[in-house]
DNA sequence: GGTCGTTCATTAATCGATTAAGCATTTTGT
DNA sequence: ACAAAATGCTTAATCGATTAATGAACGACC
């Protein structure tokens, strides 16, 4: 059994197929379609249960209402949550997504990037990764609609919806410095993205605020590609300095998850041996023995947004510039216990 | 700048669209295209970096090269994965997949279902929710392509690609036992679907194989909208009986989650005061300070073969039903310590 | 009665690619 | 030398929906 078409109805009607599309379309008032025949046309249509065809409907109009969501890496859960916001926003509207994840990787993402245009999509909503600077040169050269979302380029004008990293990350050092924690480290990933210079920049400013000196030997930038080992090595490292640190935080879910591996495997106890503060979020933090402060980012808003702003550039292509950062917020847990609270104990 | 066409390249070319197409799909041979002339349509294809329509290629052959993966629940890791390689697959073999998450929503199933085939999917990967049985039998009627994966129902013939959860949920059981565990309860959802039914009867299974009386109080059943509370009920329960279980197992991970998150507050102690065993996968069950032993589902397996499976379907329709059971493994990790081990520590 | 305006519906081009059928040429065979 | 076969390329229909342009029928107006 086929699919009705227009032209079934048409049939069945005796009418031409384009009086059925101007009535399915609503658009019998300015076509001028008699009544009659427009309540028989709707009639057969939903008889027949006519369902159009988005194919042919694309071809012509040259709109696919479809939207391309390239993800860095889609298994951190943070971003696997964050697709899962946007493609119900997407649907919500009439969108449907494809997401591609490029795994941190520059060539995937130019891959997918091309298999995504080739299938016409709309526009775009993308977690950039190091390297694709020229992606998004190239998008905005070809006129492309796109926004960034979570990770974008201070050189590069584009839209972009993102989280405020500098603060959180000032955040998370200001919140251990006033839990009593003064040696603290950051393992972060060597990047030059800028989501993780501000990462840094916060932490470091953290402490200068708080007159607490920097040292070298507590900033740790480990290689995507050999987290596990690295993780390992900068944690050894940093534990083993004559600056031994007192507490600890992870740039991102992926560090977070080798490193706690790492401390438990080493027996050091958290908050006493270590404290601990992640970026990320996942149910780990809350079922780790001792529960760990992370910095919760407005998921929901933050995929919500970029859709909205897709959809918005979609329908007006001269919509101005649009760039968002939102606040993260630092959730305390045990992790970050006092030191007075555990040194009594 | 618009996207270059075939019309473009036979212009250019001095030739007719028809030539070009014959040219580009390396039909020279059959239709007998001068090998001057077809050397020159190359040329000039790759000069214009031609890409040929999706949308109309679709919409004159009818395949779309478009997977539709309805998932019954996203926010689980073990589907995240599954989704991911699936993805892999299919993109391997030059097909694109359209994900999306019913939430084991049986409404939200039908509603994706009549989107992706709205959306002229080639065919579907399915793992199935409750209540879901006559949307398999719709597509089995509009012979409509489709594997189920992870999930069946043993009453509708059907392809599908799954675990052998009885098998499974048995060795659980024997691990436990050979443990030195001898009460030990199970928490599942309270389900007709297969798998889950499965997994119960594996248990008991277990226990009677060991002269072990199953007590009715071991077994937990509980609501998929009310997990939280209700697995809350189902440990203080469990817990609480004459028969207090001495090990647990979880028959999904996010039981599990819920679970051991109570565990956590009550302070109970894994193993001594409960052992656990849960199904699912995930870093959770590595970070927890007891690592948690659990069943490995042959995830990369199971989602490459799903897609195997539906892609022969594609290429030969009336290719013979192809169903077929992997076995878990059971990853053995402190939570089911034997017995004797820590009773003597 | 001819012209102009309405009203309602149809025709045909279009989006981009595919492919059966057809039409010239040239080559082959006898 | 003439029919038959092979060669090389074009025409036009098709997938399904949209929409500008056109047309027919009827009433009104001067």
């Amino acid at each position: 059994m086929k699919k009705t078409s227009l032209k079934d109805i048409a049939q069945k009607a005796g009418v031409s197929t384009a009086l059925v599309s101007y009535v399915l379309n609503g658009k019998e008032k300015e076509t001028r379609v008699g009544e009659v025949i427009a309540k028989k046309v709707r009639e057969i249509a939903k008889e027949l249960n006519y369902q159009p065809n988005h194919l042919a409907k694309s071809l012509r109009s040259g709109k696919t209402h479809t939207i391309g969501l390239i993800i860095a890496d889609i298994s951190n859960p943070f971003f696997a949550n964050i697709a899962r916001v946007v493609e119900d926003e997407a649907k919500r509207n009439g969108y449907t997504v494809i997401i591609g994840s490029c795994d941190e990787n520059a060539d995937k993402s130019w891959d997918l990037l091309n298999v995504l245009i080739n299938r016409q999509v709309d526009g775009f909503i993308i977690v950039s990764c190091e390297g694709s600077e020229n992606q998004i040169q190239y998008l905005k050269e070809r006129n492309v609609p796109f926004v960034l979302l979570d990770r974008h380029f201070p050189d590069i004008q584009t839209d972009f919806v993102a989280t405020n990293n500098y603060k959180a990350s000032y955040d998370a050092g200001i919140h251990l410095i006033k839990s009593g924690y003064e040696r603290i480290g950051l393992i972060a990933y060597k990047s030059d993205m800028y989501h993780m210079v501000e990462r840094i920049r916060g932490y470091k400013h953290a402490l200068s605020d708080n007159h607490i000196e920097f040292d070298d030997n507590w900033l740790k930038e480990v290689i995507f590609e050999t987290t596990e080992r690295d993780v390992k090595i900068a944690i050894d490292e940093i534990l083993a300095t004559d600056h031994k640190v007192d507490a600890l935080i992870f740039a991102t879910y992926g560090l977070a998850i080798n490193g706690l591996r790492y401390i438990n495997e080493l027996r050091l106890k958290v908050p006493s041996d270590l404290a601990i503060v992640s970026f990320g979020q996942a149910e780990v933090f809350d079922l780790y023995y001792c529960p760990i402060t992370y910095l919760r980012q407005p998921l929901e808003l933050l995929g919500k947004t970029s859709v909205e702003y897709l959809l918005k550039k979609l329908k007006n292509p001269d919509e101005g510039m649009k760039q968002i950062l939102m606040e993260a917020k630092l959730i305390a847990r045990d992790s970050t216990m006092a030191k007075s609270a555990w040194l009594t104990e």
